[in-house]
RNA sequence: UGGGGUGUAGCUCAACUGGCAGAGCGCCUGGCUGUUAACCAGGAGGUUGCAGGUUCGAGCCCUGCCGCCCCAGCCA
């Protein structure tokens, strides 16, 4: 038994191929089958007068993701997807596939995602996930490289988080427990242990968001760096996001091909990128006919302004403190907002970062805990860090189905991520 | 949660102004020695999302409900 990807090795051969029917053609007295086994694609030929009536019965008798075997002779040829072709001299049914839902056809949204467990074996799903696995190999492979530790954060926590309203809440032996929407508070807590960590898994947000941009479980990476301050920040940011595009480019050639990605966007992704503060952005939107006021947040349209004419990431930082989450330190050239920045990036794909130096003033900590009304008694933890030896950090999270939907060029995040879950969807 | 759209064969979609329920693909049968979502001929396949209403007559019009898609908000 060999692999299809190793078949340059065996021209002029007999070998052994088990894979999954993609597609047969009859054409008379020559029959085609094309194969997939998971490394590749692989075309049978079958000739009438060459093989006998069982094997010849056997092809008739294939339906798409049947399971087979197919022994023959390796031959390079051009006209066959892949390059290889297989002169079958034995051809064995293991596993029928009848009646299999999903056609060489166009088919709506809602068909394949009910039927996302056969649809993961389809040319454009295997290319999107190979980029996501590749872009997911990247940022373990940067982070390691830079002294990162990876510091795996609770699923289960208390009403930890940013927004208690957006919580998935279950029963936690007759207490509740919420799925975390974030790990930042966490590895928060193991920075002064390794100095830089990160955490890498899902987040879970009840959201009832319906947009191309949204899950309800979503992957993200979320960095966390002892003594960087908010520009040393956007420093890693922009160093992390061109090391991901740089990878995926040159390692994914073939799945951006068949997503038919124009890529020429994605070459020009080098560091620096370009930044503005939020007040250069409000003052540049006013300038182009929006009437957005200083104080508000950005919202997709205005996003999309920003975006339309510019070819690189682009960091917007300093937010108004009433549009970011408690835990962004004051910015103390302007107390009205906060040291922080949201990366957007072009052609549509909005924002994939959002980031910040954290306070680390227990004080006023304390204070904004008060203002947005959390819960001071789940704070206590992440207040002690503030009173054993506080130091100043900065960190940011980064969505991995954005930047996967972002890199390949998809319509939507939900193809991106092997099992969707949606407002409307927890099936399959 | 708002705004817009949509629901017809297993799938993708047609069906004029309200007038006999259609095609392609897939499946089954037959034909073809180089196909690339092959092609040709034939066949099977329908409670038009659900419930009511108007009408001689409803896939089409009206009311309610349900599902899904897109956009917005929320965010990564």
């Amino acid at each position: 038994m060999v692999e299809i990807r190793e078949l340059s090795e065996y021209i002029g051969d007999s070998v052994t191929v088990q894979g999954w029917v993609e597609q047969t053609r009859t054409h008379g007295k020559v029959a085609f089958t094309v194969v997939r086994d998971g490394t590749g694609l692989l075309q049978g030929v079958l000739v009438r007068t060459q093989v006998d009536d069982a094997t010849w019965s056997i092809h008739g008798s294939l339906t798409q993701e049947t399971l087979v075997t197919l022994t023959g002779e390796v031959k390079e040829d051009a006209r066959a997807p892949g390059g290889y072709e297989l002169s079958i001299t034995d051809l064995k049914l293991i596993a029928p596939a009848p009646d299999y839902p999903i056609q060489p056809k166009e088919h709506g949204v809602d068909f394949l995602l009910d039927h996302r467990h056969l649809w993961l074996r389809h040319a454009t799903q295997r290319a999107g996930l190979r980029v996501r696995a590749e872009v997911e190999q990247s940022i373990h492979d940067f982070l390691y490289e830079r002294g990162f530790v990876r510091i795996d954060t609770p699923i289960l926590t208390g009403a930890i988080g940013e927004h208690a309203g957006t919580l998935f809440e279950t029963d936690y032996f007759g207490d509740r427990a919420f799925l975390a929407q974030t790990g930042q508070l966490y590895v928060e807590a193991a920075c002064p242990a390794f100095r830089k960590v990160y955490c890498f898994g899902p987040t879970f947000r009840a959201e009832k968001s319906k947009t191309r941009r949204h899950l309800t479980e979503f992957w993200m990476v979320e960095p966390e760096v002892a003594f960087a301050d908010s520009l040393e920040n956007m420093r890693l940011q922009e160093d992390f996001i061109s090391y991901i595009v740089a990878r995926s480019l040159d390692r994914c050639g073939e799945e951006l091909k068949i997503l038919e990605r124009d890529t020429s966007a994605l070459e020009l992704v080098k560091p620096p990128f370009p930044r503005i503060s939020y007040s250069e952005a409000v003052e540049e939107l006013r300038a182009g006919g929006s009437d957005i006021v200083w104080g508000q947040d950005l919202g997709a349209t205005a996003e999309m302004a920003l975006m339309a004419e510019r070819e690189l990431p682009l960091f917007v930082h300093d937010y108004p403190k009433k549009a970011k989450a408690f835990y962004m330190k004051e910015n103390p050239e302007d107390p009205r907002t906060v040291l922080c920045d949201d990366l957007l990036v072009p052609e549509g794909y909005g924002e994939i970062i959002g980031g910040s130096q954290r306070e680390d003033d227990l004080g006023r900590l304390q204070a904004r805990i008060r203002e947005e009304g959390l819960p001071e008694e789940a704070y206590v933890w992440y207040l002690d860090l503030r009173k054993y030896g506080s130091f100043p950090h900065s960190g940011f999270g980064l969505g991995i189905e954005r930047t996967v939907a972002w890199i390949t060029g998809g319509h939507h995040i939900r193809e991106l991520i092997p099992f969707p879950r949606m407002m409307n969807r927890l099936y399959p």
